[in-house]
RNA sequence: GGCGACAUAGCCAAGGGGUAAGGCACGGGUCUGCAACACCCUUAUCAUCGGUUCAAAUCCGAUUGUCGCCUCCA
């Protein structure tokens, strides 16, 4: 398997730690607001890759963080006149019903950045003690980023570029740093702030600091994979890199992936520029699974451009793979039972082929694009091998080979068994009579109403079938 | 200004030295009362210019264009 690591900047052979098991940190969302789709893409992408390393049997030990300590939630906790808890609790809980909305699993541990405090202290404690942080006269903690050579390391940056770029960093008021470069680990209180006590002052964590802590603490030291945004390289992920290293004397994480950006229309989304979307707002008009399956059908490592157009091409797509799947389980309703016979015999063992090119694909850093077009591939296959006349192991192996390749993408093809109303069974019922004595106005009629509806009815050679819209 | 990424058919998108996967849309068929589904057929020489090579879309250089990071935004 081989991933691409941003710190080397090439794709390589992925071999973790402790033989068997995978550590894995995701950055997570703060949580002041409902997640948007840009949110959306890490947390599919990398639920994926999870996936498929506990398919390629790793035991997989996936850690994803809310931050909920941050000036957004503050502010909004204010203008509500809450405790900033109210706040973050609130959309942790959304987060978590658009997560399972898009398939995308729990993680192992979901630690929260207020429960993790007392571990920050001590490392920041640690960084004092080794020389790497200060503490200024307000009782700012500041990390010493010269005092860690190695840092740049991950975004590849000069630090003397850095600073060349950036003199104006100066004027933010923060003329109590002894270098520019320098980066907050703790910060006093202001009023009406949420707060804990500290050596240095009453304050609350800088954001770099939570991410190495809870890695410690519930992954190691030194972990396997840490992933998330690409905008997250810097400074979040450098500034991770030297608290953890300097204070741990270990290298962090073996190897760090990040997804690109998500682009809606062409442009970076932004709330100023009028085109946010939350994952809410396309759960309204789409299944989820759409956005997932949009979202895996270009590389991680690509931008990718979101609009309306896209998103009903994505669910063409999605649908004919359902389609396929639905139309096995219509044809399993009467499939002979019997031995498969030779012919079918040969199409299950060529079936098989599909399994080894999707795996190429995933093997070759997640090349979720590539391995979509496979199952598109199998689907043909399937639509074209699958008669009446099929057997039932025959229909179930084919079922059971796209079921296999789609749930590795976390997508879920197999829709519900769903009982209609009377009074539609009925109109289905009076269609059919209606057409078998040729009243196609009839038929047409009621194939109307229905989709008025949301029924969709298709005339097979088998007989009649439906679907939602 | 510094660092970096990308440029493949109408659209989306893989591939990456030996003559271009897949999807959506379009058009033509088969099936069908019609529609839908499905199947068959049809659609590109890979931004431009130069170089390396027996051979480049794939490597190198330049140009143009788009975008990202350098601000606690995934």
């Amino acid at each position: 398997m081989k991933i691409y690591n941003t710190l080397s900047g090439k794709k390589e052979e992925f071999e973790p730690k402790e033989a068997g098991k995978v550590s894995m940190y995701v950055c997570g969302p703060t949580v002041y607001n409902l997640i948007h789709i840009g949110n959306a893409r890490p947390m599919i992408i990398f639920d994926t890759v999870r996936r498929y390393m506990e398919y390629k049997g790793y035991d997989v030990n996936f850690v994803s963080n809310f931050t909920d300590v941050d000036d957004k939630i503050i502010k909004k906790a204010i203008e509500e006149g809450v405790d900033p808890s109210v706040i973050s609790e609130r959309y942790i809980e959304e987060c978590k019903k658009d997560m399972k909305a898009m398939n995308v699993r729990p993680a192992t541990t979901h630690p929260k950045a207020t429960n993790e405090i007392e571990g920050m202290i001590g490392m920041i404690e640690e960084l004092i003690a080794k020389g790497h942080a200060y503490v200024a006269k307000d009782g700012t903690v500041y990390f010493k980023t010269r005092s860690f050579r190695e840092y740049g390391k991950l975004s590849h940056k000069n630090l003397d570029d850095l600073r060349g770029g950036n003199r104006s960093l100066l004027v933010s008021g923060e003329e109590q740093k002894e270098d520019v470069l320098d980066f907050v680990l703790w910060k006093p209180k202001k009023d009406g702030e949420p707060y804990w006590e500290a050596p240095w002052c009453e304050g609350r964590p800088g954001w770099h600091i939570e991410c190495s802590v809870m890695s410690k603490k519930y992954l190691g030291d030194e972990i396997d994979i840490h992933a998330g945004g690409e905008d997250l390289i810097f400074p979040h992920h450098e500034n991770e890199i030297a608290q953890s290293e300097a204070a741990n004397g270990k290298a962090f994480a073996r190897y760090w992936m990040h997804n690109a950006f998500l682009n809606i229309d062409n442009r970076k989304m932004s709330k100023s520029e009028g085109n946010f979307f939350t994952v809410r707002d396309i759960s309204e008009k789409y299944d989820l699974q759409i956005l997932r399956f949009f979202m895996l059908s270009a590389h991680y490592r690509s931008p990718l451009n979101f609009s309306a157009d896209l998103m009903e091409a994505a669910k063409s797509g999605y649908d004919r793979i359902v389609t396929s799947v639905s139309n096995l389980d219509y044809l399993l309703e009467n499939a002979p039972e019997r031995e498969p016979d030779a012919a079918e015999r040969a199409d299950m063992e060529a079936a098989k082929g599909y399994m080894a090119k999707f795996e190429e694909a995933m093997e070759d850093d997640f090349n979720t694009a590539d391995a979509i077009s496979v199952i598109f591939e199998l689907v043909k296959f399937v639509n074209t091998k699958a008669k009446e006349q099929s057997s039932q192991t025959f229909l179930q192996a084919m079922k059971k080979e796209i079921v296999t390749l789609t749930d590795l993408c976390g997508l879920i093809v197999e829709k519900e068994a769903e009982i209609l109303d009377e009074d539609i069974e009925k109109l289905i019922q009076e269609r059919q009579s209606a057409r078998k004595e040729k009243n196609f106005q009839r038929a047409d009629e009621i194939r109307d109403e229905l989709q008025k509806q949301g029924i969709i009815l298709e005339d097979t050679r088998e007989g009649v079938k439906w679907k939602r819209a």
